[in-house]
Order: C-alpha cells, then sequence, then structure tokens
DNA sequence: GTCATCATGTAAGCCGTTACATGATTGC
DNA sequence: GCAATCATGTAACGGCTTACATGATGAC
C-alpha cells in the first residue's frame, strides 16, 4: 500500500523522502501522517528491488525542477524564499526518481487486486487517487470491483440489522453503516455513470490502448475480501 | 482493541474461543474475520493477566446455559441440533468467564483514550457497539470527542479540497469524503441531543452513580490522533 | 550560539494476517 | 471409515507505530 503510495507520487516527479511524506499528508489525506520509521525502510526496499534510483544525494543544483515542484503551488514559494537567492543549496538529501521496472510495478500494483488483509476503503481511496494513470477498462473495473465489495457489505448489514435484537447504540450504529454504504454505491454509481460516457463516444470495443494494468477484470467473484463494516 | 472486543463479549456471558469469533463476525460486525492466529493469543494474554479464567474445559455438562447462550437466537437452535438429544457434550473447549479485573480492565479500555495507531472509525465503531455499559456521562464524552475527532478532519479535507489543484478523480474522492464526514456529524448530533435528552430529565448535575469507566472526561483537546481521511 | 526545521535513519513493539499442525465429534 | 465441522493452538511474516539517534541548514 504504501509503496505504492510513493510510486504514485515519483511517477509524476522525483523527489526526497521528506517531501513524500509531506505530499502524501497535504494531498492525498490518506496516509494522514506516515512515520518515517514506515517510510524510510519502504523507500529502501524499492532502491533494492529496483524500482527507484537515487538521482541525487549530497547536493548539486537540481537539474531542471524549478524550486521542489509544480503541484506544491505557495508551499514551493515557502521554500524558495527559505532557502535564501539560489535554487539549488548543498543538503543532505536522497532525491529519488522511478525507473522503468518501477513503473511498471506501479501499474501493476494499481491494477491488480486488493491485498487481502489492508483496509479496503483506504486501498481502494489511494487507488482511485491514481485512477487517472490507468487504462480507461482497468478504472471502470476498479470502479466495479469496489462497487461489488460494498453491495455484498450491505447484504451482510440488512441480515444483522434485522436478525439480532441489537441495543440503542449498536442499532444506531449498523443502521448508519448501512446508509453510509448505500452513500457510497450511490457515488460509485455516478462514477462508473461518467466513465461509460467517457469511454462510450470514443470506440465500440473494450479499450486495449497503450496503458497497461489490465490483467485481472473477470475474477471479481473470487475475492476473498475480509471487508469490515467500520461506519462513522 | 481485539481484547474490549473480547471481554465485551465475555461481560454478558461466558463463551470459548470460537465462538467468540463466530459472534464477532455475526453481531458486530467489525472484525469480520478475525483469525483464529490472533484471537487465541489474545484470549491467552487476557488468562495470563487475570482478565478472564477457564471455567470449564473438557467436558462435563455446563452449568446454567441452556444450549450456547441466550443471544443467539436461530443459531443456537442450530447448534442444539447438532449435538443430537443432550444438551452437554464433551467436547475439547475452553470456556472462558470474566473476572473482577476483568470487568474493571474493561471499563477502562472502553472509556479511556483510543489507542493512537488505531483505525478510528473502526474503535469508535467497536466502543460505541458496548456503549450502553457506560456511565451516561462517558458515554457522553465519547460521542463528543469522536464529534471534535470529525470536525477537525472537516476542517483539513476543506482546506485540500479547495487549495490544491487535484485531478477528477481525486477531487471527486475528497468531496465525497468530505460529505461522509458530515453525514456522520449529523449523525452523531443527533445521538448526542438523544443522549441529552435522556439524562436531562433524570437529574440536574453530572452522573457519577454506579458504574465506572467516567475518568477522562476534560482532556478530549490532548488527542493527537492519527485521522485517515479514508473515503468510500 | 542556539533553536526550529529539514532530513535520514534504526530498534522495538503492537496488532493483525496467512499457513501450518493437531485433534475431537458427528453425519453419512 | 471418511469427510466436514468444531476447536485450539504455533510460527512466520507484514505493515504500521513510537521512541531514539544523528546531523545539516537557516533564522534570529
Amino acid at each position: 500500500m504504501l509503496e505504492l503510495a510513493i510510486l504514485g507520487l515519483l511517477f509524476e516527479q522525483e523527489m526526497h523522502g521528506y517531501e513524500i511524506r509531506r505530499r502524501l499528508r497535504d494531498e492525498l489525506g490518506l496516509f494522514a501522517n506516515i512515520s518515517f520509521g514506515s517510510l524510510y525502510p519502504a523507500l529502501s526496499r524499492l532502491e533494492r528491488s529496483l524500482a527507484v534510483t537515487v538521482v541525487e544525494s549530497g547536493g548539486s543544483v537540481p537539474t531542471s525542477i524549478p524550486a521542489t515542484g509544480s503541484l506544491s503551488g505557495e508551499r514551493a514559494g515557502l521554500r524558495a524564499r527559505r532557502s535564501g537567492a539560489a535554487l539549488g543549496t548543498k543538503r543532505s538529501r536522497k532525491v529519488y526518481r522511478i525507473t522503468e521496472q518501477g513503473r511498471a510495478l506501479f501499474e501493476q500494483l494499481l491494477g491488480g487486486e486488493e491485498p487481502a488483509g489492508a483496509d479496503d476503503a483506504r486501498s481502494f481511496g489511494l487507488r482511485l487517487a491514481f485512477a487517472r494513470h490507468l487504462a480507461p477498462s482497468a478504472r471502470l473495473a476498479l470502479l466495479e470491483r469496489r462497487r461489488l465489495q460494498l453491495t455484498r457489505r450491505l447484504a451482510t448489514d440488512r441480515v444483522r440489522a434485522s436478525g439480532e435484537r441489537l441495543d440503542v447504540y449498536t442499532r444506531s450504529l449498523v443502521e448508519h453503516g448501512t446508509e453510509a454504504t448505500e452513500h457510497d454505491i450511490a457515488w460509485l454509481d455516478r462514477l462508473i455513470e461518467a466513465e461509460r460516457q467517457k469511454q462510450a463516444p470514443a470506440r465500440s470495443d473494450t479499450a486495449r490502448t497503450t496503458d497497461l494494468g489490465d490483467s485481472h477484470s473477470g475474477d471479481a467473484m473470487t475475492s476473498t475480501s475480509t471487508t469490515p463494516s467500520g461506519a462513522a
């Protein structure tokens, strides 16, 4: 999961660990405050597996990056001001760049099945945040996989709500959870509809153009998903 | 977290590990499919710390428990049918019973602060499911702590939604997450209102009657909560 | 020169998972 | 007898956390 997030950020632009953390917090929202004790080992693993390389370690002026990137907005200005007048001050930082293998891994992770143990909502949210890098058909598959997941949850939740005699609080919890899931499904339906309309005018058969990540598309039934129904 | 759930179930009735798992799955919904590799060690820990004791190990007819409990409904009937005509068949099962210390621990866990690393939604859901065992004031504190948590999240989410230039999918994700949080807050407000109305006619000062779990009530501001904004 | 922030890393621990091992009971 | 289910447990691992250690840079 973390590795997917890291690769997703590096997919667009090279950066160092400390900034990856900041972007994860400020932009993605998921991984609210990923700890360094988790981030740096993850980067080391990715480096060892040749998914990323270190392009700049000790100092030297950044080759073509203006301040710290294009996505930071005002924050980039802040940093530029902080580092005085010059644009590339020598630092003890390791700037990472994604490799070809890294891109392949990214698209494989993004399009593949959700790893069993993970928090479903988080996992899906992360994937959706990078869904623009997916082929249209894989994107649709992602949305529909999630939809199926939620409808299954709805079914079991309704059984729970009707069958057992629950106290006020548990009942309220289950009912609110059910509503939230229904709301989620409605949202997904809107996204799915939008996707279909985007694809419809383009061509008639299933899109299989440039991108990867289109493995697994019919096996959405086989997922063993350990779906918790955490509400609120 | 798991220990809280276990103690919560044992609080009401003694049972063995395998059934704890079933109840966790079928009734609570949280901990959808807790694994035995997690459950049994947890029971061992609780036993070592004297929070629970084993009351029945090898066989013998259960002292006063009809089939498997009062909360199981039709499932109890199923089990009774399965075990033939007799009511207490000898099995290799360990029936656990909560101790005085266990009850104290339960109420302490239930009323205390959320442990930092945990999934907030899950943690809150679990606590709410056992909220009937809390003193009214502690219950209110739980709800308001959660509310504060969510309003903080709303604030950061709104900043994210307005500031950065996000792609369609991420934007939709953030917006939907914001809506979901607002929905959650509205729900909490209803619960809080209901609590207030239940307490108002009863007495005027802060209820401090029989139950425990009313420590921590003013320090809701100090929580460092690592709140993720997982949507959908 | 000292403090805040930036920046990287290691170690220990918590909480959960899957996979494996074992055995009792019951239905057929 | 054999398979399914009930029932308990261990081992290895995954992914994340906090706490700790270290050092460079820039603001004041």
